[in-house]
RNA sequence: GGAGAAAUGGCAGAGUGGUCGAAUGCGGCAGUCUUGAAAACUGUUGAGGGUCACACCUCCGGGGGUUCGAAUCCCUCUUUCUCCGCCA
């Protein structure tokens, strides 16, 4: 979320960034101030409150050593309604501090000064384009075709025990699966982010640092009985290590990358955008997640769209970057790029990766700082983005590398499937 | 799942009703000494609110209670450890 001072000081700069989300926030904003100030009046009535009583009691203390107990007792006397007040001024302070914060959680972030104006997809902006889009041959297939015709994905198998959105991967299909996860840990890795293996269940709190909650509540599945969520992302309980956290300075930067399912409820449209692996209940994702000092973080999101760039410029995939619009970026997201790989025989681009600079929004959540130059404690800047995500790359390679001998494996990966055709 | 013990600052570890935001040691930082380093010595070193800066307030696992006053007493939850049971 927001700082308050940081909105105090910079009203008409929020307004008009807000604005590129399509968010009015004038009002807001002025109840934001309204009620900190109104917070800050009652703390300094508590305060000298408690000053006042916490005095007594150490006089009566005093005398009660020195064997002045009638004196001690006209004091005791004094101090009731002292409590009472406290009482009544802490239980305000706590009203006007959870409605406060409840209003900050319905602020978004910032965006970036670069971020375009706009709504949804139709106003996000390419600014680059690469690799050629195959001709295919004569009868070439949407990938759920060629799952089945290959046999190497079963979705009504997994309609049968799970639901649909829970595919059942078979054979090669499997082999390749897992041969994805391991190719892009590799290539993380190797680009310096440090292998985590993480939980695939995380609490409330954990929810709340990266700003699942309260805003998606709905778009997770949740155990009511431990009241525990399964992951949407390995963001949530990667970037959770950081709550509560003060690194030195020379700990930055931090980079982490790890394989975890994903599961999202979605309640999406039907017909073909959503056939096949296009949208899944259960999914698996390999993410890189960035803890930077504020001067470096868009440094670091560049490199890590290079970074994705180059695993889809080896893996010979015609893709293109998406600059974001206001309305289309993430809640708490400053700046969203997305990549989106040519699906040639489904004829439509396909998101395959998102990669977001959440400056000190999700920090300011998590607590997460650490001690500057000055010694003084500052928030962090967390960026995250998929390195990649799989149905819709194994979408992309099995339409885009079919030919009417079977589905050529990509070159990278041969070393990692041991085969290098699925026919 | 059953029985018992515990939770204090970056770490270790004292503190059982007032003078405790908390001894001491280690670590960190700064300085003295040194050509430099180590050692030794001196100082400093938790977080949040508040203030121009002080003052002041809150925080000893979380929540609640007793008391004029709680790290210390009571209730409750969570977590950790030991023993038993079960088990990939």
């Amino acid at each position: 979320m927001l700082q308050v001072p940081f909105i105090r000081e910079n009203k008409d700069l929020v307004i008009t960034r807000l604005a590129k989300r399509n968010f009015d926030a004038s009002q807001i904003i002025e109840e934001v101030i309204t009620f900190d100030e109104a917070r800050k009046q009652i703390q300094t009535e508590l305060d000298n409150t408690l000053a006042e009583s916490n005095a007594i009691s150490k006089e009566i203390g005093m005398l009660y050593k020195s064997g002045q107990a009638e004196k001690a007792n006209v004091l005791k006397a004094k101090t009731s309604d002292l409590k009472e007040t406290s009482k009544e001024l802490s239980e305000k302070l706590n009203a006007k501090t959870e409605a406060l914060t409840d209003l900050l959680y319905k602020i978004p972030n910032v965006p970036h000064e670069s971020v375009p104006k706009g709504n949804s997809d139709e106003d996000n902006e390419e600014i680059f384009k690469e690799g050629t889009i195959p001709t295919l041959h004569e009868g070439a297939m949407p990938h759920w075709e060629l799952a089945k015709k290959y046999d190497i994905i079963d979705f009504e198998l997994g309609n049968k025990i799970t639901g649909a959105g829970f595919p059942v991967y078979k054979g090669k299909g499997a082999r390749l699966q897992r041969a994805l996860i391991a190719y892009f840990l590799d290539k993380n890795t190797e680009a310096g982010y440090t292998e985590y293996q993480l939980p695939h269940l995380v609490n409330e709190a954990s929810c709340y640092g990266t700003g699942q909650l309260p805003d998606k509540e709905g778009q997770m599945y949740h155990d009511s009985r431990d009241d525990l969520y399964l992951i949407p992302t390995a963001e949530v309980p990667g970037t959770n290590i950081f709550r509560d956290v003060i690194l030195n300075e020379n700990e930055l930067p931090i980079g982490i990358t790890g394989y975890t399912p994903c599961f999202r409820r979605e309640a999406g449209s039907y017909g073909a955008h959503v056939r096949g692996l296009n949208r899944l209940h259960q999914f698996d994702k390999v993410e890189i997640i960035r803890v930077e000092h504020p001067d470096n973080s868009y440094n670091a999101f560049n490199g890590m769209i290079e970074h994705v760039q180059n695993i889809l410029r080896e893996l010979n995939l015609p893709y293109r970057i998406l600059r974001l619009c206001g309305g289309d970026t993430g809640f708490p997201s400053a700046m969203t790029y997305d990549f989106e790989v040519f699906s040639t025989a489904q004829d439509r681009w396909l998101e395959i990766s998102s990669v977001s600079n959440f400056e000190n929004y999700q920090a300011n959540r998590l607590k997460l700082r650490f001690k500057n130059s000055e010694g003084k404690n500052e928030l962090a800047h967390t960026l995250n983005g998929s390195s990649l995500a799989l149905p819709r790359v194994l979408a992309g390679i099995l339409e885009n590398y079919q030919t009417e001998d079977g589905i050529v494996i990509p070159e990278a990966l041969v070393p990692y499937t041991g085969f290098n055709i699925i026919n």
